[in-house]
Order: structure tokens, then sequence, then C-alpha cells
DNA sequence: TATCCATATGTTACCGGTAACATAACAAGC
DNA sequence: GCTTGTTATGTTACCGGTAACATATGGATA
């Protein structure tokens, strides 16, 4: 016995096809009771509607897709639970794919997306490449970038200056009397979040005349905690006079921390540590780590409110439409810088 | 101008749709020279195939639908991301839900998901529902449990028994000398991996005639770092000659280790420490924490791989067959417990 | 009672691909 | 030269829904 479809429903309620269109979607016009006899009939066949034939028909796909540069990171996956919690209230699937951090895996993944006819599709700023862009311009549905605030933006952001929020928070490590702040960045990043935020270190360095900023590139994000630990480690032998260390991430700073306690260098007596990005590691370890606090989870909710609120009638309109929402961060001193 | 279709591609190249479409799939009977020009023509105009389409005529959609608990979790995020990669070399995708440890939001998604027509649906064993266990057994697509051994499998199984490695960690335990051991689990869990860790620990315990298991259960999953630090002030509070503190999960056993630092309990000199899945966290914090290792990048691959090899030609009988896959796992000593 | 309108349902024609079968063209074998 | 087989392409009929328009039905109104 073969799954039962539209036509199956119709005859066992003794309606047309449409009838039991109608039925199964709210806000149509239909009698109560005839929605009743035909939910009815649905629920003892067993049927669900296929949602290809659903899609082909009727021009909407049903998903928004998201990409990330990797699930395996409790900022983005924030983001991504809080995306699809919001759109899910209209109907919508999220369609969840992640970079590696890779520009060439990005613009496969937005290719393939694509043809899927999203309603929406949510990229996160991370350095895409030409052909990236050129896909993302073209495209016939709405985009919002989030996590950065860029450059030139292709249409809608949601997001935030990691340059200026890393500035921010080296003027932080200055004011709180640190001369020899190093940073511990990534490689391979070009247009990055993570080079925006060497960028606004070196920034601050380089305005409060504190001498050449001392960038270690450790290695291609993301940077693990464990990397952290040997980061440290170089950091101590390339400049071993160094009083702070910046780092481009939270589980990044969580390795520095380790390792300085490991090697009985007191934190933050004898040396600072500060992270970027509010990891809950940060605020649970000993001492907590000064860090930069990001609403993960906010970024997602709006971009949410975003997606759902494009996919209306006036849809032609509202694709041309820029909206720029700018998400709140802050400097949040703990214990890790004294405080 | 409106998107192109494979007619307009037609139409341009000379040729039916039919050899358009051909010309676009590997593996399909078509002259060289032809499919060459024809995708010179593609790219010129720029298309890209209909999914939906395709999905509808070919009854393929090139989805594998996956439920986990939550992305927020490491462990997860690791399996998600190597059953992703290794399925999309077959050409698939991968749709991605979240259940939030609720069985009632599960029960949702996968009626949603199997109206996309998965390829296959791949589950975190989680105390389903009724409902969601009838879903699951009439599906017509393949269903893959995966993260524990259910004691009566709907198909196909990639996991481990959670309730014998929490065995095996508590044995490791009384092995070390610890005799007045704590388990810090969640509540309203039933049928839940970490009721079933629950029990391992309760059985070994029993079993060693070391008087009733001193069990608190905290909060519903997932037990964060900050709600780890909470359960062990409650546990001291419950317990005060408490020598070992045995948690559900590494974040919660990691804030315990914390909490205890911060009141100066010495670890593992006064209070032992352990947790469970080998997040990076346990194996960088002072003292590392002991754990049971599970290798959840595996689990994603094998599920992966148990998918792509199911949807061969001989579709019909392979989604009867039943593979079951144990993954190993070990406890890890480490510095937590004296290691 | 005839007209009009609102409500409820039916009819038709697709959406944009692919499966399955049909056909054309040409080489090889006898 | 005729059959047979192989390769390359075309034709037809859907896949399972929904948009758009057509139609029937039954008051309310004049």
């Amino acid at each position: 016995m073969s799954r039962s479809k539209m036509a199956d429903v119709a005859r066992a309620a003794g309606v047309s096809k449409m009838t039991v269109s109608r039925a199964l979607r709210e806000g149509s016009v239909i009698a109560p009771a005839t929605r009743q006899r035909i939910l009815a009939v649905v629920e003892r066949l067993g049927y669900a509607p296929e949602e290809a034939a659903r899609n082909l028909s009727s021009r909407r796909s049903g998903f928004v897709a998201a990409l990330v540069p990797s699930l395996n990171n409790p900022q983005f996956a924030e983001t991504v639970r809080a995306l699809t919690e919001t759109v899910e209230g209209s109907g919508l699937q999220v369609l969840i794919g992640h970079t590696n951090y890779e520009a060439a895996r990005e613009e496969r993944l937005v290719g393939e997306f694509l043809r899927r006819r999203p309603e929406a599709l949510v990229v996160t700023v991370d350095g895409h490449s030409a052909a990236t862009r050129r896909m993302l311009a073209a495209a016939d549905v709405p985009v919002v970038e989030m996590w950065d605030w860029p450059t030139r933006p292709v249409r809608h952001v949601v997001g935030f200056s990691n340059k200026d929020a890393a500035r921010d928070l080296t003027r932080h490590l200055i004011e709180r009397g640190y001369r020899r702040i190093a940073f511990v960045g990534e490689t391979e990043s070009d247009g990055t979040r993570g080079a925006k935020r060497r960028d606004g270190y070196a920034a601050a360095i380089r305005r409060s005349g504190l001498g050449p900023p001392r960038i270690h590139n450790h290695a291609p994000p993301p940077i693990s905690m464990l990397q952290g630990r040997d980061a440290l480690r170089e950091v101590l032998r390339q400049w071993p006079d160094v009083d702070a260390v910046m780092c481009v991430s939270d589980p990044c700073a969580f390795g520095v921390l380790t390792q300085a306690q490991a090697q009985g260098i007191d934190v933050p007596g004898r040396l600072a540590v500060a992270g970027f990005g509010d990891f809950e590691v940060s605020r649970c370890c000993l001492p907590a780590l000064t860090t930069v606090v990001v609403d993960a989870a906010e970024i997602g909710r709006r971009a949410g409110l975003l997606v759902a609120s494009l996919r209306g009638r006036g849809n032609e309109g509202a694709v041309r439409k820029q909206e720029l929402i700018r998400i709140p961060v802050r400097v949040e001193p703990r214990g890790s810088t004294g405080g």
C-alpha cells in the first residue's frame, strides 16, 4: 500500500483536491464542517502532503538557508538556534550549512542552497570569495549578512563592528595599565572576523604609542583551546616581557589562561588574558575571562525577524529594501584583567 | 528578465529538454560534444535547475534529515559536521533540526521532516514519545538511531551503551579508592542518555556495596557549566563527606571543578571529579577531567556511510535491512581523579 | 420575486523537471 | 543487402500539489 496523496483524501471525503488543499491551509475560505470532515479523513489515511509538490506549485520552498563558519562553536550554534526558533513561527525551516572557514566551501554551498530556492539566505560575514559576492548580489532572494559590519553590504545586515569591539577591548587593557600587549590571531585570514579583530587591536596599539603591535598569528581558524596553550608558549618565547595577551576568541584565551597557570604564571598578577565572544567557559573559569560580550542569540533572533518580515506579499519591494541592524556589544571586565 | 529554465537552455542549444537534463547529470548517455555545447549555454544563461521540480519528478529529495538534542553542544555539532561531510560526497544535503531535549518538539520535527521525503532520517536516541516511535517505525525511509544503544531499535543503530560506559567510569572511581561518590544528573529525564548514565552509576554503586547511590538531579538537560557550580554546592550540603562527584556530562563537571577550586577544595586531593563525553574543555583545564571518551565524529561518519550505502537501486531491500554499529568508547583517567 | 453579494466548492491549467519508452542514425556481422 | 545492436536524442506523460478563475448556493435587500 503506497503513501496516500491528496487525490485519495479528496475521493474518500467526497470533495475535490482543491477543497482538501484548502482544508489543510490556515486562513483559506472553507466551511468549518467540511474542514473537520476532511481532517478526519486525513488522520485516518495518515496523509501527509508532499512538500516538493507544494513548493513547485506555489513557488515557495518554506526554507531559509543559513551559512555559518562552524557549528562546533557555541556562538554560531546559539545564533542558529535563535534563528531557527524565530522563523519556525512563520512555518519556515532553516537549512544549515557550515563553511569550515573556507571561502571555496562557502562558494559551493551558496550555489547549492540557491538551487533550493530558499525564501532568504543568511550568511556570516567572513571574507567571501569574489564569486560568492557575485552570487549573493545577483540572488533573487533576500540576503542577510550577520556577525560583522561589512564595508560594502550586499543587502541586509545584522551585526556589529568586530574591529571597533577589539579596539575597545585593547583600550580597556591599556587603561588597566598593561603596556606590552600581545595578540593571538589566525593565519590565512583576509577580510575575516578574526582579521577585523586583529586590525582593531593594532589600531588601538598604534594610536597609543605603545610601539609596534605584537601579533602572533597562530593557526587557521578556529583556534582551539589546546592551540591556545601552544600559542602562549610561542608568545612568551617571542616577547618574554609581555604583560597581557589578547586573543581572537574565548576558547583560545582559555587555552592561554590554563597554559599560564600550568607554568605558574599568575593571572592577572603577572599576565592579563582577554578573549572575545563571551563563551560560557569564560564566565565559569578561574579567574573569569575578560571578553567582548556578544549576544549571539539576539543576532539570530533579529535575522529571523527580518527574514520573516520579508516574505509578505510585498515581496518584490521588500527584496530590494535594505535594513542595517546594529547589535550592541560591550567589553566586560573580569578577573583575568584584574577585573 | 526572469530566471531561465531548462526549456530556455534547450531552445538556445537546439536540443530537447531531455537532452539538457542528461547533460547535467553525470553518468547519463550523451555525446561529449553535445554536453559541452549545452554546458556552455547553461553557463551563458546562468541557468540553475530548480530542485523542487527535480525532487517531484525524480522522487528523490537529496536530503538527509538529522535530529540532535542541541546544536550548542560540541559533541553533537561534531557528529553533525562529520555526517554532513560524509554524505555530501554522495550529493546529499543534511537538514538539521534540534529538539532542545523536548520530546514534543522532536515529535513535531520528525513529522515536518518526513514531509520533505528525506532519503534517510537520523535521530538521536533520547526518550522518544510514543507518537515519535510510531512515525519512525512507519517511515518509508531508512531510520538511523545514534548516540545510544536502544533497548528495542527501530532500524539501524550507530551508538554505544551509555549505561555501560557510566558503569565503567564509576568502577574506575571505586578502584581509585573513592567510596562516597555522588552523581549529578538531569531532572525530567526518562529513557534519555542522561538517565542511562545515571542508571549505570547506580548499578555500579549497588553492585559494590557502597550503600545507597547519592544522586542529585539538578536541572533539565542540558546542564551548563554554571549550573554545575550550583550543583556542587547542593551536593556538598546534602552529603558533606562526599569524596567524588561524577557528572552526567563534561560541561557540568567543569562547573563542579571550578566551584571546588573557588571554595578551596583540592581536586583530586579532597574531591575527585569526572565527566562524560570528552569535551575539549576537559582536556585543557587544570587538572584535566577524567571522562568517557566518545568519538563524536566517528558516530557521524559511520551514520553517513550507512545512509549513503542505503540509497542505491536496491533501495527496497536495503530499507528493511538492519545494521547495528557499535562505537567503542573508553574511560580516560586524568588528573581530576588522581590520574 | 428578482437582483445582488458573500460564501463554499469545483475546474483547468499549469509549476519545471525526469522516467520510460520510442525513434533515428550508423557500424558490425553474416 | 539485410538484420541486429549500439549510441544519441526526442516524445509523451506524468510527479502532486496550488493559482486563478468559474460556478453553485443561499440569504439579504429592494
